[in-house]
DNA sequence: CATGAATGAGTTTTCATTCAT
DNA sequence: GATGAATGAAAACTCATTCAT
């Protein structure tokens, strides 16, 4: 478990350091201290490598998200925790935040198995637009504006370097600025 | 000048499909009719190509814009026609859009050389500001966020294969939007 | 001891169907149903269990032959005999004959340990040119005509994939020809 | 044209030594004194040179005998020089005669393109069992034991390593044998 | 301008074999 | 005896780039 583990870490820093076709395998284990071999032998290929690297930051993110939030919650408090410490993970977890973005918009997002296995924030959306709480849109509509405006928010932090209390002061604002646009009437 | 331009045109065609190091220029020669050396004779180096592919995109959306606008609009309208003007192109050249967003979340962006050449969006944004009738954002932040909203309004109808006015309904509802978000007051 | 046999059987049908390099040891592990490791407990090396699997069907068919001759019986007939069983047992044992001169044509050929141990037909070939039954020419081009002989019919019996019967009688018409080809005067 | 021809003879050279999977492309390149891409460059793959080499040998074998046949030939001669034409060519050319054999009873022999290019002995035996100058059998059969008794005596004659007129005289037998085998009546 | 043969470093993947448990 | 993770040396093949014509 140890070299699988250490392979999936080596491989998300170097990843997201030189994209995955400036990403050899080779320098991959060799990074990580294992053989060449051990990384086929757990991964049959490098595109399932790519895979398991996202379905592991996936589910983290995921799991960071269950801890603090309950399925009784009111939605609109809980759509406001999950934008919140969706941001502050995305700002402390940089390379895996990244790295989730980078695979989307890549051809590699056709190799997602797609069960139906709904995130916290797909139900909570599904729900607010059923209750009236959101606009009456889409739900896809609504996920791929948030996740873009999200995403927007995180660019334009990381790239202007801003310090921890100016962080939290635009992700509030970013907040006030979804709500806003997503929000009932 | 016929087989540079065959050669751009191809080879815009098959990065869009096959991501820039999925393409190889091989290939894009000889779908191009055009031998091996050709490629190399008018661009240098592989990422030269894949860097004229963007100033040539990018030079074309923003003389559609300009074809379009005044300096002397008035500054809420021209926002709006911009932002119609600029979804409705990407709609009707979708390769060439989804090209501009590839290049720029890509390491090659790096390549672009840092002019002053502000686009008509750049100064629009600055001037909203300036006279109170934007936020009163750091203009790359509004910028980010207004082209996160752009690329999230494409995705979604692309994506969701929406008839032609469905297309003008989401438009003007998305323009509501960002308006909402980013205007004064 | 099952397991053994196990491996033997697998690898036999792998290496009939995909040659010697094209099959895998891991391959065949998994087919037989062990781990990896224990194939190689068995057989030191690859090498060796392809010479197993050779010695294993080469004494089984020598077992066959002789179950059904005699030392006593007479050349000529017995000849006829040998022949005829030799054709029937292949057809009916496709891989194992296939086997047989696929490992012959092979480099592996070379690391079968010369005994003396004289096959049935080794013996009968020598005693029938001995006793003038046999065409008076050295008994090893006796033995290649006659082995690339059988494998003559056997090629065109199963590539033209005859019936029964018309097994019987092409096995008979082609014992006609070789006895014409190799009896005395 | 050189290098390509170079490529060809030392592949062929190299895979009689060390069989198909044994010899590795780069070691061919690299023997043949060219680069590694060159090799691809003119074949796309592996498999590609085998077969290119097998076609090779093919005609050049087959032009061999068109050189000394004609089509008004009579049959009975004529396929005396043929068998013995293609016996002392194929003891000139141990190399592409083995690499035939190899060939063929090996899986790249599916590759084959399926022309209806009949060789000389097709035609000729076909011609053959329709004048009754050859046994009424299908033609498919007695080309496969021809074949057969070809290379048993090929095989017989380079393991003796035998002397040129013994080489000769055992040629004249072979032919009497099959002959006898094959005539009509 | 245009060509396409030639290059060789680099890539992913395979595989027989070992060894600690 | 049995296991299967680990190994690392190959292997086939790719590809941006050069250059003589």
């Amino acid at each position: 478990m140890d070299k699988k583990q250490q392979i999936l870490a080596t491989a998300l820093r170097m990843f997201v350091e030189y994209g995955f076709h400036g990403t050899a395998t080779a320098k991959v284990a060799q990074e990580a201290g294992v053989a060449n071999g051990t990384l086929f032998h757990h991964y049959k290929t490098k595109d399932e490598l790519v895979l398991a690297i996202y379905v592991w930051i996936k589910d983290e993110l995921e799991a960071s998200l269950a801890a603090i939030t309950h399925d009784s919650d009111f939605i609109t408090p809980k759509f406001k925790t999950i934008f919140t410490a969706t941001l502050h993970w995305a700002l402390q977890n940089r390379g895996k935040f990244y790295y989730l973005r980078q695979f989307e918009l890549s051809p590699h997002y056709a190799n997602v198995p797609t069960g139906d296995n709904q995130t916290i924030l797909d139900r909570l959306i599904a729900e607010g637009i059923r209750r009236k709480i959101l606009r009456t849109h889409p739900a896809e509509l609504i996920l791929t504006l948030y996740n873009n405006h999200v995403f927007g928010l995180y660019q334009y932090i990381t790239q202007a370097d801003l310090e921890p209390n100016k962080q939290t002061a635009i992700i509030s604002e970013g907040y006030e600025m979804i709500w806003g646009m997503l929000k009932y009437a």
